[in-house]
DNA sequence: GCGAAGACTGTTATCGCTAACATAAAACGT
DNA sequence: ACGTTTTATGTTAGCGATAACAGTCTTCGC
């Protein structure tokens, strides 16, 4: 960046400040601040020269300084356990680009534990570098109180944390989702549905396994069984329940967890889905590519996350909603469920 | 300002300041600076009054303010294609928490595409928010070009971006991972080893076709496929490659396209491993319960990350160095593969 | 033709913090 | 005991931008 080795004049060692674009302008700082942030209240002459300037010294404003007089950032800040999992990864995504889009960068800070204090020092790690705004992204029952006991004067907003929440909020319908699966089943003619849901105290997981509960009133509920969302998990518990020969048809928390169990299964020598029908949850992009494919129930993480950075930002002007919206997940049946 | 209308003395309405913790400490400005910034160079019973302070008050120092003047911003920036992919998720995650550690905040700034204006652009908005340094996952032949064209006075490291960079690297040596896995099917004794490769000018895909023809050498080298890493190109790519009766082996450049294959190879009646071995890459959480568990290489995207930072850490401080780091991946052989 | 409104541009005062130097008090060596 | 170092704290001066106000110079209306 340093001008050429030719000997031109501004052989500048530091960063071109407004001053300095000033000085080569020929016109105040305060007109190229103008310049930047309000072009039409200068002259076009004016503005001309001073673009000139800037293009020449390849000025930048420094950040600092005008975050430091003007109280905003432009950055905004994503609290999120592990961003590996499909679902936070694709939320997070999908932030990231709306908030691109409305000129926002996005900070991240991921959590060790998914406790409220955790999540508190989180959320502080942000605004110490002073973000206008938080999403977070934590499905788990600690969320509400660890975004209870947060500052009033920071714009937050929550996506999947449940519904006791003091913040504004996206969250998947994951009640339905599961209503929707399990009816699926049992409109296939299975007696009833097995469960193998999340990890407990996961918002998603607790949902979830409501919504199973719910479609299986009025008949016999099995007891459900717990995994951590890994495919291992799934295959551990896979191998449990497969010894249960009344088995024929689980609705299993997520994707991976399916897939797991599904190949637990097979080992045992039940075929899916000739002899247990079994449907996932999230749609992950491999899905379709399980054997047999997944029939599962689809989120929209994409939407979950410009809705969360929609809400944010009208927090973040000032409306002070406590709004809370839903998406809508969506059944997707594919070969691993037949009926009975 | 304005003490609140109910009369307590400090109704603060704007958050705290330095001046403001120095005065209910009875000290100046600058003591309670050293008591945050260096504590030991303020006595124990003044530190204590300070803290004292800053606890009542719940002080929080000013990011903007401070980063204006010392002229760091303890920030640093990722920029990387796609964040849903299990490489960069991976990878970015373990970026966070070392970053975490060395108290560092990291930004995030995902790039539409992979061209080199979209790398220099993805650059210059984190440059804006005057992040410290910048870490660059873009696996892709348009990054070195990118990086080439960058202010010399940003630290930049750059993760599995090719060889001929400007910029201390981390990388993944795909090449020795791809011969790895050729080798293992070629000792269960297949003649030869067809391979599905990533896309054109993916630096991964590139090394990883090379080690297979580099492993290959002597024998006879079936022209490679190529797919999009997803699971459906996986899927179409193995349709047409199951109706050659002569493949029994196929290296696949990573795991959901082997998934894909697998799939296509089953459906046309081919049996993994019995009739035909499959190799993947990457080692994705869920590799061990495919169907059949999946042969594999295995990338540590979490040292990746580890080291990324590392490097980055000893650029900012100085040391100029153009290091250049290898991760060894490691072959993880499970039931795709089977002795011809 | 002249005061008033409007259009541009400039001046000044911060924003909240820390580097660098200055000072005061305590500790020390001989 | 006295200058000298060390230790603890205070003072001053910005960092680089923008808000708010203050001038100029035009442009107009009547």
């Amino acid at each position: 960046m340093t001008t050429s080795p030719g000997g031109e004049p501004a052989e500048r060692t530091k960063a071109a400040v407004l001053e300095d674009v000033a000085g080569l302008a020929g016109v105040s700082a305060m007109t190229v601040s103008r310049v930047l942030n309000a072009p039409e209240k200068v002259r076009p002459e004016t503005r001309a020269r001073v673009l000139a300037a800037v293009q020449e010294l390849g000025y930048r404003p420094n950040f600092a300084a005008r975050s430091l007089v003007t109280g905003r950032s432009g950055v905004l800040g994503v609290v999120s356990f592990d961003t590996t999992l499909y679902g936070p990864a694709s939320t997070l995504y999908a932030i990231e680009r709306a908030a691109r889009e409305h000129d926002y960068l996005v900070n991240i800070a991921s959590l060790e534990a998914m406790t409220r204090r955790s999540i508190a020092e989180g959320v502080d790690r942000l605004r110490q570098q002073s973000v206008d705004g938080v999403i977070v992204i934590v499905p788990h029952e600690s969320a509400a109180d660890g975004l209870r006991d947060l500052p009033p004067d920071l714009p937050v907003v929550d996506v999947g944390g449940g519904e006791r929440l003091s913040v504004p909020a996206v969250a998947v319908d994951h009640h339905a989702g599961a209503v929707r699966a399990t009816r699926h089943l049992l409109e296939l003619g299975h007696e009833t549905v097995h469960h193998l849901s999340g990890p407990a105290n996961w918002i998603d997981a607790n949902n979830r396994m409501q919504g199973w509960r719910h479609a299986l009133r009025g008949r016999e509920v099995p007891p459900p069984l717990a995994g951590d969302w890994s495919a291992n998990s799934g295959y551990e518990q896979g191998k449990r329940l497969s010894r249960d020969p009344s088995v024929t048809a689980v609705f299993v928390a997520n994707d991976p967890m399916a897939l797991g169990l599904m190949r637990a299964f097979r080992e045992a020598g039940r075929r899916v889905p000739e002899d247990v029908s079994v449907v996932g949850y999230d749609d992950v992009p491999e899905a379709a590519h399980f054997w047999p494919p997944l029939t599962t129930v689809r989120q929209n993480f994409a939407t979950l996350g410009r809705q969360a950075f929609q809400l944010l930002l009208n927090r973040m002007v000032g409306h002070d909603t406590s709004e809370r919206r839903t998406v809508e997940p969506e059944l997707v049946v594919r070969e691993s469920t037949s009926r009975r």
